[in-house]
DNA sequence: GTCCAGGCGTCAA
DNA sequence: TTGACGCATGGA
């Protein structure tokens, strides 16, 4: 059952596919020859740059222009983010601005992101590809064969030895305990139509979710721009670029999202990819 | 070998 | 409410 690959034709201005990709949102994808392929669902597409555009192959394009977010003005927001009156994001919007929040399954990215508390993203990477290609459903494509994330169900029936042995270490009982809270998968996606708030106390209220991973899960999971994810580099920028005092790692999520309102998380994604990359350069001068 | 990673739960004070 | 601590594991 080999369908038609289309493809999607994207101008590169305010459309970086490697920033969007890299900037810590996503964790199933890899590199490959001159591209990068994408995996979501039971859905894959091969991304690539040609001269000015970026080009999306795919059998599933209506999927793929949604899930990478191209019906919005990411212009409009780069703007907005460059009147701002700290020179760190705006040094961090104009680098970063080819930036795009994906807009990727709530109930992958819940999961996905209880990993991801206290570890480093390869890390993250290498235990889900591990979770998946172990209890996910083998699919057949003409970019690769890939495995979905496992099903709610199958989750349900690992046992917290299966997940240590996967690398998971402490994350294993959270799997465990939030997969048994869940009856159905849809529930998950459901929780969309909840506010903020609503979704942020329900998302806390899970064994090892906290609120950190909450406000990932709000961004990346449901779209919700009003949330800003504080972890040890976003606590650095608050710090450093903004002189902040406060210790709460929940004050100060609200204090920029008071600040920043419905671009809240746009700007921090611009800012937490653009203080990892600055890290990075440093640690090579020093080499 | 040591430090740290897109933190959180627990338990004292 | 806040602060300290342990936690599994492997990348750098």
């Amino acid at each position: 059952m080999t369908e038609m690959l289309n493809t999607i034709k994207v101008k590169k201005g305010f459309f970086n596919i490697r920033d969007t990709l890299e900037c810590g949102q996503i964790f199933r994808y890899f590199q490959k020859d001159n591209g990068f392929v994408v995996i979501s669902e039971d859905k894959i597409c091969f991304a690539y740059e040609e001269g000015e555009e970026t080009i999306i192959e795919t059998t599933h394009p209506e999927y793929f222009r949604h899930f990478f977010d191209l019906e919005r003005d990411y212009e409009k927001i780069y703007r907005e983010a460059i009147v701002e009156d700290n020179v760190f994001l705006i040094n961090s919007a104009k680098s970063g601005k080819g930036i795009h929040i994906l807009n990727q399954n709530s109930y992958e990215m819940l999961f996905e992101f209880v990993i991801s508390q206290n570890n480093n993203i390869p890390r993250i990477k290498k235990i889900i590809s591990t979770l998946c290609e172990r209890y996910g459903e083998k699919i057949h494509s003409n970019i690769c064969d890939f495995y979905r994330f496992p099903s709610l169900e199958t989750l349900k029936g690992i046992s917290v030895e299966e997940y240590m042995g996967m690398g998971f270490g402490y994350r294993g009982e959270y799997f465990n305990a939030i997969s048994n809270s869940y009856k159905r998968e849809e529930e998950i996606e459901e929780m969309a139509s909840l506010d903020e708030e609503a979704l942020f106390s329900k998302l806390i209220s899970l064994k090892g979710i906290g609120p950190k991973v909450a406000n990932c899960i709000l961004l990346f999971g449901y779209h919700k721009t009003r949330s800003f994810p504080i972890d040890t580099w976003m606590m650095k920028i608050y710090q450093q670029d903004f002189g902040g005092e406060l210790k709460d790692n929940k004050k100060i999520s609200q204090w920029f999202i008071d600040k920043f309102g419905d671009n809240s998380g746009y700007f921090q994604q611009y800012m937490f990819y653009y203080k990892r990359q600055k890290e990075r350069e440093l640690i090579e001068g020093i080499k």
